[in-house]
DNA sequence: TTTTAACCGAGACGGTACGTCACGTCTTGTG
DNA sequence: CACAAGACGTGACGTACCGTCTCGGTTAAAA
């Protein structure tokens, strides 16, 4: 039965001995996550993590073989931030300004740092990669429906314009842009939008 | 007078004593640029860099503040690679294919991953993207142009299409698509091409 | 009644749940000596012995307070190996020459290292002395006694001649000797017994 | 010549980079004498010597493989503790249980439990027991020598007696003793006087 | 028979110290 | 002054044991 199939493999075959502390590893994720988010990928430590989380160094290695892998773990976990809530600005491109401007502000961040410092880590392990991707894809798929919606009841796009371009290529040219140390300012914002979404848009047959 | 001013600007400014070894500074950014390559940026070390050098960490110290500056420095000196020759498939598709797929095998290959490890050091040093940049974007630019040019003369697309999309766009978004852990395939290449490329090669109009 | 009373201690105030299992307590003291004789008092870990005795931490640490009383016990059990036979030389010099020999190597050898290790636990624990010196008490007189009755029936020393400085000066003077960390060699054993054992066995008048 | 050759090889082959800064020995030194008088040897870690020391475990270990050595040294170096003043009892028995006593009462103390934790660390290196040794030899020699001097004075001995089994026999029994866990009392100093230093005075020829 | 209490293996836990590595700074001697 | 060599204080690394503590599961005497 599927039931006990995944009861067995939640207790992960624990034959003998003290079994691990759970709180023990939320503790640790999310003092890896706040120092994360305080010093970045590069500066923080294992052992300040170890430090925050009241825990040993001991525990931590137990469970994890690095810093990526912890890290790894720890955002996996992480619950979404908040929400963005798309402004209505009246049309299509104003809408569509509007959110890029919004993501060129995340990259910016923390967000962002967490991610450059992140890639190494990723490349080694994909499935960060995944869950990394799973924690904004919601969310930015949501964005995109809503102002693809608005565009059609506008008028401005024909009924069942696909959305999903939107995703896919806007952050890819703004972290490409960002990579190639050129400023993720509203002059390329609209360059983005009027070259190459809103064509997209227009051209795109699902 | 330009000429005096020049030299002044290269002498910057020195006055008495030993005049820095010019040789060394290449010594140290070939040594540096070698252990790029093999080991990566993370793990690479200054005195691993001192050391293949047979130079100095002080020495070293003295012109750069850091690692990152170091390495930013390394690859703008480094001279580009082989250029690619794009293959004449017969057909814009073929061609945006073959090009398409070399740039992924490009990413997963050791460059791809000193771009990541270079992640975090653009963030904070713009000048070093824009110097990584720099170093492919002329070829980059070459192949774009040589494929749509192709393009035009078998009328699969009008004359005077602007080609700046493709270089813009696919890196971009095969750059999003590894970080988010998913494989850079054929069928993503063929995702990338009928569904985004081609549509913004026919929409755009400069 | 005594007897009820030994039983009580045996016991150890026993009164409900499953008794310890004494042969538990003779695999750990086993695997103890066993990894004494293999590296020694120093690098002899109680999780080592723990694995080699198929046992727990816990069930070790429920009977010993630490490592010194568990190696002291283990020695306490430890049978006593091979005498060691007096060969007739013929001469009381001979004999003791022979017989001093003997004991510098056991001394260079593990035996010694042992010994060594164990100063340290020796001041914490006299007990533990006293089972060392029991171990080797009995045979250490038998030796003397031999040689000394020897050489009172080749008339080298009168009858009823005190054998008890032998078995109590020689191994205290070898062992400061190789405290001073000079050489057990065949120089010493000479003057060892010419001026100093050969001496006191001619003097003593119990 | 002698006085270049010593030079050398107190420089010991220093060619380039910066010179070892001997004030940095010394306090580490210094800083490990003052932890093994305080905690003893076992207890003593090389952090907290680099803490005491204001120096860092890397320049420890730069210096010495490890805590035996750095220990070693540090005894080498220790320059000798206060003299110990024979008191006069008017007989050479009196004059021998006094110096005896003195000398359990410093094997009882921390200077004892140091060199039962050095034990081990002689046998791996010898030259640490001779530097133990010559740091006692001239003072137990200048006891001994007192003793008998003043025996002879009084006539109790004969002139020329050789004072030194007496250095060599009571440090040897006595650590021999304490190994064996017996006490080292006013019972067993009397034991060692009469059966054996005084037979040992007496008969002893030269 | 059932309880009950301790034993036992296994191993997680918070610690402490280990010995190594690289950092960026400094201090030599030699050009 | 530049330069190589390398010592220095700093601090993180990942490992090894420490002695304590839970677990699930015996095991034998007491109820």
């Amino acid at each position: 039965m599927a039931e006990s199939e995944v009861a067995t493999i939640e207790e992960e075959l624990h034959k003998g001995g003290r079994p691990r502390d759970e709180a023990r590893e939320q503790a640790i994720l999310a003092a890896a996550l706040e120092l994360l988010a305080e010093v970045g990928y590069e500066a923080m430590s294992i052992e300040a993590v170890a430090v925050r989380a009241k825990s040993s160094k001991a525990t931590i290695y137990r469970r994890w073989p690095g810093k990526a892998e912890l890290v790894a773990d720890a955002i996996k976990r992480q619950h979404g931030g908040e929400e963005y809530r798309v402004p209505d600005t009246g049309s299509l491109r104003g809408d569509l300004l509007a959110v890029i401007q919004w993501m060129f502000d995340a990259m910016a961040g923390p967000d962002g740092g967490l991610m450059c410092g992140l890639a190494v880590a990723v490349r080694a392990d994909p499935a960060l990669g995944q869950a990394l991707e799973s924690r904004s894809h919601e969310s930015k798929t949501k964005i995109a429906e809503a102002i693809v919606a608005r565009a059609v009841a506008r008028g401005e796009l024909p009924a069942r314009t696909d959305f999903s371009p939107i995703m896919e290529v806007a952050p890819g040219c703004a972290l490409m842009r960002a990579m190639s140390g050129q400023p993720l300012d509203r002059q390329y914002a609209e360059h983005l939008v009027d070259r190459i979404l809103i064509p997209l848009l227009h051209s795109t047959r699902p």
